[in-house]
RNA sequence: ACGGCAGGAGACUCUAUCGCUGCAAUUUUUUGCAGAGGAAAGUCCGGGCAACGCAGAGCGCCAUACUUCCUAACGGGAAGGUGCCCGUUUCUUUGAAACGGGUAACAGCAAGUGCCACAGAAAAUUACCGUCCGCCAAAAGCGUGAUAAGGGUGAAAACGUGAGGUAAGAGCUUACGGGUGUUGCUGGCGACAGCAGCAUGGGGUAAACCUUAUGGGUUGAAAGGUCAAAUAUGUCUGGGUUUGAGGAUUGCUCGUCCGAUCCAGGCGGGUAGACCGAUAGAUCCGUACAGUGAUGUGCGGACCAGAUCAAUGAUAGAGCCCCUUAUGGGUGACAGAAUCCGGCUUAUACUCCUGUUGUUACC
RNA sequence: GGUCCAUUCGUCUAGGGGUUAGGACGUCAGGUUUUCAUCCUGGUAACAGGGGUUCGAAUCCCCUAUGGACUA
């Protein structure tokens, strides 16, 4: 349950460039949160993406250590939403994109992330 | 003992749980193994590899620059030569020699051209003051006159000192010293060194244009190849004839080719995406031999990341280290593979080693 | 990933070995005006950092930092 495979990850051009063209996104600090509701397949329920722009962090070790840090926050939290998904027969395409310019700790960052989820879910209820 | 500087080596370790990427086995969900660096960085050089120029040649452009060697190659490295700087010792007190260390884009301004601000007479066929000669009885003054010893300027001033010589002077001559070029001999593979002879007086600047020698065809894996949904409808290969408007071809020129038509043959091109390129190699470890050394050769052993919106992580505990100190708290630098190798450069907490230097204490 | 370029007052720029680095806008002070604007006068303020070549470097060369362009 707390896997995250290859094919649990948004890849591709063409993935990229539908999330960001129709999808919509909110903000919670230091994420801006990029999602796009979709009709279920037999992929797994939620694709999952992380950015962190190069203007922010200039140097790849400090990039590199936040993408694992939010992976992994990821990969412990997202249970409730792919629930949330499947009893809906929906899927999702989700990115976390970092605005903040210094590093935040793993304990900051679960705590927001585990907020922009419960927020997810709330705003995606909407439309069922 | 402590501190500074320079160089070199290492650059956190182990356990548990949950995950990620690749490979292998098992077989259809498990197991096992492996999983960032000395700089992976900057992209400053050199190669492997690949495509292109439908043959190629020249020019241009770029790079390098004491010698010999190493190397696949290099602008890298090793050993040496020369100049400069520093230290020690000896002779001696001007200085010289030996040893050790550091340093050098160290070919050529004695090939040509350019530049050398301000100051100064003059910045390179010198002439303001001065000295001498001539005109004039003399002085003052004048001169297609001679000269460059003395003066001050400047970053830099036309070999230095003594003697002779001269109207006055001057390498004009000569002795000594030192510079440059060149010839011969000796030593060295060579750069070069030593000795002897001859010539010469020649400013600096090539990280100014340039000359000489050597090397480089151009472009880089987003190169390039295979399969191939969608979409669009032509295009390629070989041979012959004719002709050259326009075009293509590496920065330019020459050259070459495309063009038109006829004959024969073929079906291809290609975006998203997938795969190859692409991870066994100028590889690593140990050892013997050759060599002053860089390095090479032989033997034995090992397999050591391979992703593609991009893996190598998170949590907890223990140890190591640091600060306060019996508790407790904190830190672990620089930094993250992307086609692969050999170098260079830059960044680097802490620990250890070597050299050098300073302070304090003792003998 | 690769190939190139640039960096000069607060901003835009000139200068390509030789005075005190020039100009425009801005800003500050003074003047003009009843006051403000305009105008006039004067001031302030810069060669990205480090090393080298040279008598002398913003300029030439090397290293570093920052910013930008092109290439799918």
């Amino acid at each position: 349950m707390f896997t995250f495979k290859k094919s649990e990850r948004l890849c591709g051009t063409k993935q990229f460039a539908e999330l960001f063209a129709s999808g919509r996104s909110f903000v919670v600090f230091p994420y801006r949160i990029v999602f796009l509701e979709k009709e279920a397949d037999n992929n797994p329920a939620v694709l999952f993406a992380v950015s962190i722009p190069r203007r922010r962090m200039k140097r790849a070790v400090d990039r590199n250590k936040l993408k694992r840090r939010t992976r992994e926050v990821w990969r412990k939290n997202k249970a409730d939403l792919i629930d949330h998904f499947t009893k809906h027969h929906k899927k999702c395409y989700v990115a976390f994109i970092y605005l903040e310019n210094d590093l935040v700790s793993y304990q900051v960052a679960e705590r927001k992330i585990k907020d922009a989820i419960n927020r997810l879910i709330k705003e995606t209820s909407e439309y069922f």
